[in-house]
DNA sequence: ATCATATATGACTATTTGGTCATATCGCGA
DNA sequence: TCGCGATATGACCAAATAGTCATATATGAT
């Protein structure tokens, strides 16, 4: 969760931040964070009002823009904090992979998915932020491409299955990682926001449902 | 796609349009309406300026304020039109209905999703207005339930399979039906949006995917 | 033609909000 | 203590926008 120095750095150079706000205190720094996504989630982009964000953060307006040079800097920066966090996530996932048959894999990718990580408590939130906040037009989405970083990596598990002859190799590796991605997400929604299911019915579903099919 | 007149009159009885409005050429309230839910779609309920309405749809400002009693009476109406064109478009589904084995079943499903009705070219659109403008707190979402749409008929259909033996018994029906609509939903998604695939590579997966599972 | 009722209109208001700036305060070296 | 650069602050400004209202126009019955 803490945010990365480099990242920042990187921003700065980007001019999505000022060298002001690199030098500010972790914490200061992290509140910012935390509540523009929080309220980036909450009311989406025109809704987010500055004078609320310094509110909560501690902030005065002024310093705001000492920080971010605009409103959708400020999106670009929760965004850009975002993505790296994601791609941080998703690399632990993959140092922890055990060599797993087919099945198992697809029921570890889940399982790293909402235990292994931080996420976990997370999800929610950043739920919120991608569906709420990332429609804004003035601001390009490729910062933030969730593909690349956990499709990828759910595409290679698939991919290797194929190659272990696991998994049918009639199936398009992307379009079926896409797939599983897709009823991954699905699962979560449904346990996390609709709380119809408990984890244990989570994955037993998840298994025969990607791995026998709905016939007998 | 026409308003219906019945509709309308239950929305004039709970004060969310006026008489006025009721009273309005179809065109008219054709326009309105359509250019609300383009707009929603695309920048939001707080997006959405009433005077870029007001110009796209060809009325005044002071009219607007003749037909609903505020903004939020605008998000009410569209969101309630809108959940009774998919009330209809449902039992249009329904009624053309053949009988046939599951397998067939969940693939005429999709079928009449994306080609037997209007939704084809109007998908796009209701895609972002469902994504953009439903998050606004202060209208309830009562008035919009997709599940008691079309997912009480995915249900349904797979109740029938379950009951005549073509689809597995230990499926909970309704995490069945939430799964099902949800892949049909991301293959929509891949097909319409990301322009990934084709209408026969669509169908293809749909059935393998759900029938015959990942393993070989 | 007249009158009464319903509808159309855009200037206007009050409020919100993104962004600025002059001033104050802090931190720190000498 | 003094001085100087960096940071903090909130009053202020300009633009946008939801909502109002007085006035104009259309409609239709007699």
């Amino acid at each position: 969760m803490a945010l990365d120095e480099n990242v920042i750095v990187d921003l700065v150079k980007r001019r999505i931040v000022t060298d002001t706000f690199r030098r500010l205190p972790a914490d200061k720094k992290e509140r910012v964070y935390r509540t523009a996504i929080n309220l980036f989630g909450k009311f989406g982009y025109d809704g987010l009002a500055i004078d609320q964000l310094c509110r909560q953060a501690g902030i005065s307006k002024g310093s705001f823009f000492q920080y971010f040079p605009s409103k959708t800097h400020l999106l670009e920066f929760a965004i850009l904090v975002f993505d790296d966090y994601l791609g941080g996530w998703v690399a632990e996932i993959r140092r922890n992979e055990r060599v797993v048959l087919a099945r198992d894999r697809i029921l570890y990718l889940y399982q790293a998915l909402v235990v292994n990580t931080k996420l976990f408590s997370d999800q929610q939130r950043f739920y919120l932020f991608i569906n709420n906040a990332l429609n804004h037009a003035g601001v390009s989405l490729e910062g933030l491409d969730l593909e690349r970083h956990f499709q990828g990596y759910v595409n290679e598990i698939i991919h290797r299955g194929v190659q272990t002859g696991e998994i049918r190799a009639d199936y398009e590796v992307d379009l079926t990682g896409h797939l599983v991605s897709m009823i991954i997400g699905a699962l979560l929604n449904r346990e996390y926001r609709d709380r119809k299911m408990t984890r244990h019915q989570t994955e037993e579903y998840l298994v025969s449902f990607l791995f026998d099919g709905i016939k007998a």
